[in-house]
DNA sequence: GTCCCACCTCAAGTCAACTTTAGGTCAAGA
DNA sequence: TCTTGACCTAAAGTTGACTTGAGGTGGGAC
């Protein structure tokens, strides 16, 4: 252990918190790229931690790990990124909160126009909005919050 | 079709916009409960139009469906409810919002703070929570907004 | 020499919220 | 009479983000 070269992925589990088979599902996906030892098993440099951390913070903002891939991917592979390639990845994030939170303060004050007018009727009730409906997708998981944060993030 | 009693299916499809299929999910998740004529066919009073109509736009809300069958477990079953039946599940709907608008606003201020510090460091960085992830269900999908809408709307 | 541990792969399971498919009933219209 | 359409059930498929399980390898400690 003492010559290898790179992080074991157990040490990297233990550094990020992620269980390792997240950790393989993440290279699975693209996520992040090990090269392996002469034993097949996965190195990662320093800087797939802050990869790691990076999805994390990602998916608390409500991306998905495709989503989260093509920024990865703006990011050198090899190298840290500098602090102008976060900063574009900020400004990302700080969009799609932006019209996230907009959504939902959106959908509060029709609530608060609405509490005890008890209409919920299909015809007037500004609540019901089948436009948004009707451009979901088929079939999967239902998005939380209409459709997936970051779709237009500049809208 | 002159002396039928109640709705088909197919009229409340089309009335609220769900699918067929949506509605008879519905009913297995307890969320209606319709009757059946002589030939075993579903027939729904037009208050079941108003319980369809609620989950929707409770779902817009991020509710999950156990949730909202709660919520309507409240409700009579067949009357119409009054305006304080609505105004109840209003208050409900209207906090567990506030919290998650606050939640989206924090999140969204740390990261005007972090902007451009290129940090995503994990002993240091404000954005990486471990105390939230600790809290997470073992598997299944990931709450968009971290943990579940609604789980303590009181808070 | 054997045991254990950390690692490996590949396949299948989990959850929510549905849809899709396969196969069947029944009444009305051409 | 035959077909069409609306309905029925039950089972399996879909999606994302993983976990779990089965079965196997390689190296260090005892």
């Amino acid at each position: 252990m003492a010559a290898a070269e790179g992080l074991s992925i157990g040490e990297i589990a233990a550094r990020t918190g992620l269980a390792v088979s997240a950790i393989r599902y993440y290279e699975e996906e693209g996520l992040i790229a090990p090269w392996r030892n002469a034993a097949g098993r996965r190195r990662f440099q320093r800087a797939d931690i802050r990869r790691l951390s990076f999805v994390m913070i990602a998916q608390q903002f409500g991306f998905t790990l495709p989503q989260i891939r093509v920024e990865l991917d703006r990011l050198p592979r090899h190298r840290a990124p500098t602090k102008a390639d976060w900063a574009r990845i900020s400004r990302t994030f700080r969009s799609g909160l932006d019209t996230r939170i907009a959504r939902l303060e959106k959908l509060r004050d029709t609530l608060d126009g609405c509490i005890g007018c008890g209409c919920l009727s299909l015809d007037a009730c500004a609540l019901y909005n089948p436009k948004d409906r009707a451009a979901e997708r088929g079939t999967g998981p239902r998005y939380l919050l209409g459709d997936s944060p970051g779709d237009s993030p500049g809208e």
